[in-house]
DNA sequence: ACTTTAACTTGCAAATTGCAAGTTAAAGCG
DNA sequence: CGCTTTAACTTGCAATTTGCAAGTTAAAGT
């Protein structure tokens, strides 16, 4: 029932800014968040759902959620007309990129045996 | 019941490496692991539990698993006498490096403010 | 032989995830 | 202006996963 949704309701498991950042990124859907406005800029939120890996709406809207709360991403007005508001980083969110760029990296070299069908981007 | 213990019950959600990544690491405790092997070494099963975190035995037996599975950690034997069967990473746990180095410094940068306790390390 | 203990496993309640379907309000249209 | 469409969420609920606590097993110590 109860879900983290903000940053309050965060519970730091430690001092270790490793575990810290695994507390609000450490799930699968977060950093694809993520990843999604930096290839596009922006991104409203039914353009989430057509990412390849399918985020369902409940779960991207608790995320973005956590994510604005803790102010890695933030809703930008949509500047007059068109109900799109879309979403975008903050500059904590653009200074995820080394992040996603050693982890897609990492993923590139290790995980290539396992699922051969991994592509190199970014 | 069932749950994700090995390489083959991975189920790959796209080609992005980015977010196969996440298929194996994305969750709160992997990398804590992987931390804590980078910081002592080798570890012992229970040697894991005494990380401020507390992960649960159940949690970290699973962990194990699938991170030996994909191959980021091994088992290695006690050389003779004594039951502390120590796992360690390997090449491509310790690839994993510059992925810590990166989320630790966004951390201790980014989370200071809504998690003040935070530390500088590595 | 008996006790200790590291390394797991098991049971189960609580929390989270993943679909599918429902709601709401603003935008477009005749 | 009234009707239809649709983006942005919310809700319900089954299926998983997580998190304690307790139990098991076998080798090491005494």
């Amino acid at each position: 029932m109860s879900m983290v949704i903000d940053a309050s309701s965060i519970e730091w498991r430690s001092v270790c800014p490793i575990a810290s950042g695994l507390d609000v990124l450490g799930d699968k859907w977060s950093l694809v968040i993520v990843r999604d406005l930096f290839e596009h800029g922006t991104r409203t939120y039914s353009e989430f759902g057509e990412s390849p890996e399918g985020i369902s709406t409940n779960i991207l809207a608790a995320r973005l959620k956590l994510l604005s709360s803790i102010g890695i991403v933030e809703h930008v007005e949509p500047d007059r007309a068109s109900r799109n508001n879309a979403y975008q980083l903050t500059s904590s969110g653009l200074a995820l990129r080394p992040v996603l760029e050693e982890l897609g990296k990492w993923s590139q070299t290790y995980l290539k045996e396992k699922h051969p069908e991994i592509v190199n981007i970014l």
